[in-house]
DNA sequence: TCGCTCTAGTTAGAGCCTATAACTAAGGTG
DNA sequence: CACCTTAGTTATAGGCTCTAACTAGAGCGA
């Protein structure tokens, strides 16, 4: 069922939708998202500028398209590491290897965001699948209550939380996760710790370690 | 000493040059750094576009000062909040409160930096400065060492710790405070919490209470 | 197989930007 | 008071996004 019956039409274009973002995650990686060109994307595909629009309508739309790959690339690897069994610590490694792979990938979608830029909905909804199964690595875990001020305040605000049986105190640690694993790997990434001499992974490891009480 | 005599010239170009930036912020507020408009800031100054190349050779010469401005406003925040008797916490909401006063001046430095852009040597001294400021806090609380892994790994690479005689421990603290500080602050920022409906400062202070031992 | 239609590509160009070159005019300086 | 330095000008090159108008060919139904 739902064999979408794709004629060579359609076919074409989506393969040639495909390589445009390829090309532009190759120059992503080097020029950052800021220095993107729908023109140096074009001539490189030996066709000229406006053929472009024909595949992503505005820069915008393509960039758009990007982040939405990007969202579903890391929520895929998160889910695959999860269901092979990897708790915490292992979501935690998943997460930096996914960064590390490709850094300005991992900005695009964490990183400074254009302002008026308003994400459309499927990507807030793969991010919070995102949360979900961070969420759910630690509830697999048990978290014990700590009666911290912000437990209270978050059982008055779970709107994000998926699962509603998951205790505050869960909900408040996977926050913390997401935290610290970002405020390291984008201040590594971004090379504020380039020529200070120390090892960022051991940095990260800490941080982990320290989030799981260790 | 070392009065500059500044004649009028040197005078009206300063004024300009500071006229020119005072613009830029205005823009960057609203726009980021990425639609920052040499073009647009000259038009708001009553001239054209080229006459501002008198003051600022390049794009990114304007930036750069910007950039340099931001770390030097920060890091004067943090001195005169030390000064006044600032504990770590007290630091913390130091740079909490300027982050959200211009949230584009945060990002500027601290945000997704454009690939190949390098800083000049300054404004890294600026910003060993602040990492020495909140060194300097952490010290004064007598942070006991844990034997943790990184900090046996900080004792041989403390090339950025000012002060040779802080312990490991304590520069392990002072880089935590930094990127946790980060962590919530730039996915605030970002606009990565609209939405959950949870209140940003609530977990902000919560880790700031967790780094502390609270 | 034929012919219609739809569409992927083209070039031309408007309008934005950064940046340089050549020139003018006015102010500071000796 | 004359010179010269410099802040500003316009013109222009060259980059970008995106629209408009057109062309040619590939897919589709009869």
């Amino acid at each position: 069922m739902g064999a979408d019956v794709t004629g060579p039409r359609e076919r074409y274009r989506a393969q040639v939708r495909a390589e445009i973002k390829q090309r532009a995650w190759e120059q992503l990686a080097t020029t950052g998202v800021s220095a993107l060109s729908l023109k140096a994307i074009a001539e490189q595909l030996g066709m000229s500028g406006p053929a472009l629009y024909r595949y992503f309508s505005s820069r915008d739309e393509l960039i758009t398209a990007l982040i939405r790959d990007a969202y579903r690339s890391l929520a895929d690897a998160l889910r695959t590491a999860a269901d092979a069994g990897a708790d915490v610590a292992g979501l935690a490694d998943t997460v930096r290897a996914w960064a590390l792979d490709d850094p300005q990938r991992y900005l695009l979608i964490w990183g400074t965001p254009v302002p008026g830029y308003h994400a459309p909905d499927d990507t807030t909804a793969i991010s919070t699948e995102i949360m979900a199964t961070i969420v759910d690595a630690y509830h697999r875990r048990d978290v014990p209550p700590t009666g911290r001020r912000i437990e209270a305040h978050l059982d008055g605000h779970r709107g994000w939380a998926v699962d509603p049986a998951v205790p505050a105190a869960t909900l408040r640690q996977a926050l913390a996760f997401w935290t610290r694993v970002h405020g390291v790997l984008s201040l590594e990434l971004a090379g504020h710790f380039a020529g200070m001499g120390f090892d960022p992974a051991l940095l990260f490891d800490d941080e982990i370690d320290d989030l799981l009480g260790r």
